[in-house]
RNA sequence: UGCCGGAUCGUCUAAUGGUAGGACAGCGGCCUUUGGAGCCGUAUGUAGAGGUUCAAAUCCUCUUCCGGCAGCCA
C-alpha cells in the first residue's frame, strides 16, 4: 500500500495556534463581555528607548487588535517627571510607526488625565477608602510588614474625611516637601498580598514634567494611574507582563471602588534573549558609560539599534510571531531573531561584490588595459530583480581569506597551483605568489583560461570553489562595520558574582577601513539592504556614511559551513 | 516556612481526554558558478509518584523544582 497518496481533497487547513491571550478574547467575544470590541494599547514609560522586549508586546497588542478588527492605542505612561524625558517620548513614537504597529489619532499621555485622576482620588477618600498619610518612606516601608508577617497600620490611617481632604488639597497646592505625605488607598494592612497593604496613590514630587510643566507637584504611582488611563481610553484587554500579576488585585480595587469601566488584565511572560540584556536601567548604563555609542548603537537590542544595524520592520514581526505568547518564563535563542532577517533579506536583499579584507590578484594573460563586462545576477531567489554588469580586469582584489599557501583538507579556494572560480567570470589558476622581504604576501600573480567564462556553456574543466572579488581600477572605498554579539556569555546579568560589564565582547565591533566594492554601491541608499556575495547582509549605517565616505553595517552574516580546523 | 504564577525535544511553542507536532539550533546526506539558498533525513521531550479512565501532557492527590512580590519605580 502506498501511505503517501496525494489525498488533496482531504487535507485540513492548517490550525494557527491560538495563544492563550486569544483564548481569553475569543470567550470574552462569545459571551459579549465587552460588546464584541477589542482594544488593547502599548503603554510604555518614556524613561528610556524602546527594545526588542518592547516589540514583542506592541505587536502583540497591536497584532490581536488588528486580527480582531478593534483598536490600539500608544499611550503614554508618563507619571514620573524625575525619569522622563521628551527624548524618549519621540523615540518611542518613532520605533512604533516604524514596526507598523499604527495607533492612528489614538496617541495619549497618561499626564493628560491626571485632573481626572485627582477627582477620582477625592471620590476615594471621601468614601472612606484612601488617607493621607504623614509618615516617612522608612516609616511606610517598616509598617508594611513583610512576606512572612503582616503589617501595621499607620497611626494616620483612621484620619476623619475633612482632614484628608484638606491635606490632599495642599498637597496639590504645594504646601509640603517631598515625601512629607502620600496619599494611600485604605486596604488590608495584613493581606498577604503586599500590594494590598495600603498602596500609596500619590506622592509629592517637585519636579517638572515634560508635558504639564509645573502643573503638578503630586504624582500618581502606576497602580492607582495604569487602571485609569486603560478605564477612560475604553482598553478591554490591558495586556501587561508577568511581574504585574500580583497587582491585579489592586487594579481591580480601584476600578471597583471607583464604580468604573473596567477592563480586564491579562498577563505574559516577558521576552529574553540570550547573549544580550534587556533591563531598561542597564542599558541606559552601557550608553552613560560609553561601552557602547548610543542608543541606537547598532549591538544593542534597542529598536533603534536594530533598524541601524538593518533589521526590517517585518523581520521583527516574524519574529515576535515566531516566539508566541504564554506565561512561562523564556530565553529566546538569538539565533531565531537572526534567522528572521536572513530568511527575509536572503528574498529581498540585492547581490553584490564586495571585498572586505582585498588582496591584488594580477590575471598575467590578460590585456593589459584589457576590460569586458560580465553578467551578474542580482538575485538568484528572485530574478524579476534583473541583472547588471560587472567590470573584469587584469588587476582584481580577492579577499585575503581566499587564498591559503598551505590549506587544510576540504579548503575550496585558491591555493598555490590551484584553481579557483571567479564568480561570474573565469577559473584562475595560481601561479606565483608575491611577498615582501618579511614573508608577507603582497600579492598574487594567476593566469586566467578564456574558455571558462561564466555562462558561456559547461566546460570539461570543474572547480570546487567559487570566490567573490571586485575589479581594482573599477571599484569604490567603504568602511564595513562588522558586528559579533555584545556579550560572551548567554546570560550576562545573572551571575551573581559578576556585572554583566565582565562580560562585554570586546570584539563586538570590527571597523574594516579599506574595503573595496563594486562601483554601483556608490549610489546605496540608507534604506536600501545588499547581501555582499559570500559574506552576509550589509546596509548603509544611517548615521554615519555619507557620499563621499561610505560606511556599511553587516546586519548578520551568512550561514557558514565551512569551519578552518584548529592548528 | 506568606501570597501569586509556572514546568512539553538543546531553545521556543502546539496538542484543550483520543497517533506528542512545528520552528530555530545541531547532526547526516543531496544539490549548488555564493561552502549562501533550497531539498531530504535525523529526537529515550510531557519534572516525579500515585490515582480516575477503554484511553491522561491534558482531570484528581501529593511531591519536587523554577520565577515574581516587602519603591513615595513601572
Amino acid at each position: 500500500m502506498n501511505e503517501n497518496l496525494n489525498d488533496t481533497q482531504n487535507i485540513t487547513p492548517e490550525k494557527t495556534p491560538v495563544n492563550f491571550i486569544k483564548e481569553i478574547i475569543n470567550n470574552d467575544l462569545l459571551t459579549a463581555k465587552y460588546g464584541g470590541r477589542v482594544h488593547t494599547r502599548f503603554p510604555p514609560e518614556p524613561n528610556g528607548y524602546l527594545h526588542i522586549g518592547h516589540a514583542k508586546s506592541i505587536c502583540l497588542n497591536y497584532g490581536i487588535a488588528k486580527d480582531y478588527n478593534g483598536k490600539f492605542n500608544l499611550r503614554f505612561d508618563d507619571t514620573n517627571p524625575s525619569k522622563e524625558d521628551q527624548e524618549y517620548v519621540d523615540s518611542i513614537i518613532e520605533d512604533v510607526k516604524w514596526l507598523g504597529a499604527d495607533f492612528e489619532d489614538r496617541l495619549f499621555f497618561g499626564s493628560d488625565y491626571f485632573d481626572q485622576m485627582f477627582n477620582w482620588a477625592i471620590l476615594l477618600i471621601e468614601k472612606g477608602k484612601a488617607y493621607v498619610d504623614d509618615l516617612s518612606a522608612e516609616e511606610i516601608r517598616q509598617h508594611r510588614g513583610t512576606l512572612t508577617e503582616p503589617g501595621k497600620n499607620s497611626p494616620y490611617r483612621d484620619r476623619p474625611v475633612a482632614d484628608n481632604l484638606d491635606l490632599f488639597h495642599r498637597m496639590k497646592n504645594g504646601e509640603f516637601k517631598n515625601g512629607e505625605k502620600v496619599l494611600r488607598a485604605k486596604i488590608d494592612m495584613a493581606s498577604p498580598n503586599i500590594n494590598l497593604r495600603d498602596p500609596i496613590m500619590y506622592r509629592i514630587i517637585h519636579d517638572s514634567h515634560h508635558r504639564t510643566g509645573d502643573n503638578w507637584c503630586i504624582y500618581p504611582t502606576y497602580d492607582w494611574a495604569h487602571g485609569l488611563e486603560d478605564s477612560i481610553e475604553n482598553i478591554t484587554h490591558s495586556i501587561c507582563t508577568l511581574e504585574f500579576e500580583n497587582h491585579r488585585p489592586l487594579y481591580d480595587w480601584f476600578l471597583d471602588e471607583l464604580g468604573i469601566y473596567h477592563p480586564q488584565q491579562i498577563e505574559f511572560a516577558r521576552l529574553n534573549l540570550n547573549y544580550t540584556i534587556m533591563s531598561k536601567r542597564k542599558l541606559l548604563q552601557l550608553v552613560e558609560e560609553k561601552h557602547v555609542s548610543a542608543w541606537d548603537d547598532p549591538r544593542m537590542p534597542t529598536i533603534s539599534g536594530l533598524r541601524r544595524r538593518g533589521y526590517t520592520p517585518s523581520s521583527i514581526r516574524n519574529f515576535a510571531e515566531r516566539i508566541g505568547v504564554a506565561k512561562r518564563d523564556n530565553v529566546i535563542d538569538v539565533a531565531l531573531l537572526e534567522h528572521s532577517i536572513r530568511e527575509e533579506l536572503n528574498k529581498t536583499a540585492k547581490r553584490v561584490m564586495a571585498v572586505l579584507n582585498p588582496l591584488k590578484v594580477i590575471i598575467t594573460n590578460y590585456p593589459e588595459n584589457g576590460v569586458e563586462e560580465v553578467h551578474a545576477v542580482n538575485n538568484p531567489e528572485d530574478l524579476s530583480m534583473g541583472a547588471r554588469p560587472l567590470p573584469f580586469s587584469r588587476e582584481i582584489l580577492i579577499e585575503q581569506d581566499d587564498f591559503m599557501e598551505n590549506p587544510p583538507p576540504k579548503y575550496f579556494r585558491l591555493t598555490p597551483g590551484g584553481e579557483v572560480r571567479l564568480r561570474y567570470a573565469y577559473i584562475i589558476k595560481c601561479e606565483e605568489v608575491i611577498k615582501d622581504q618579511d614573508g608577507n604576501i603582497l600579492e598574487l600573480h594567476c593566469t586566467y583560461d578564456p574558455d571558462t567564462k561564466s555562462g558561456t556553456g559547461t566546460k570539461n574543466k570543474k572547480v570546487k570553489g567559487t570566490i567573490h572579488w571586485v575589479s581594482l581600477p573599477y571599484s569604490i572605498r567603504a568602511e564595513v562595520r562588522l558586528y559579533d554579539r555584545l556579550f560572551t556569555n548567554e546570560a550576562p546579568d545573572s551571575d551573581k558574582g559578576k556585572s554583566f560589564l565582565d562580560f562585554l565582547n570586546p570584539d563586538s565591533l570590527r571597523i574594516l577601513r579599506d574595503c573595496r566594492l563594486e562601483s554601483s554601491l556608490a549610489s546605496a541608499q540608507v534604506n536600501e539592504r545588499y547581501q555582499f556575495e559570500r559574506l552576509g547582509y550589509f546596509c548603509l549605517d544611517n548615521k554615519d556614511s555619507s557620499p563621499n565616505k561610505l560606511v556599511f553595517n553587516r546586519t548578520v552574516s551568512l550561514k557558514d559551513t565551512f569551519k578552518l580546523p584548529p592548528k
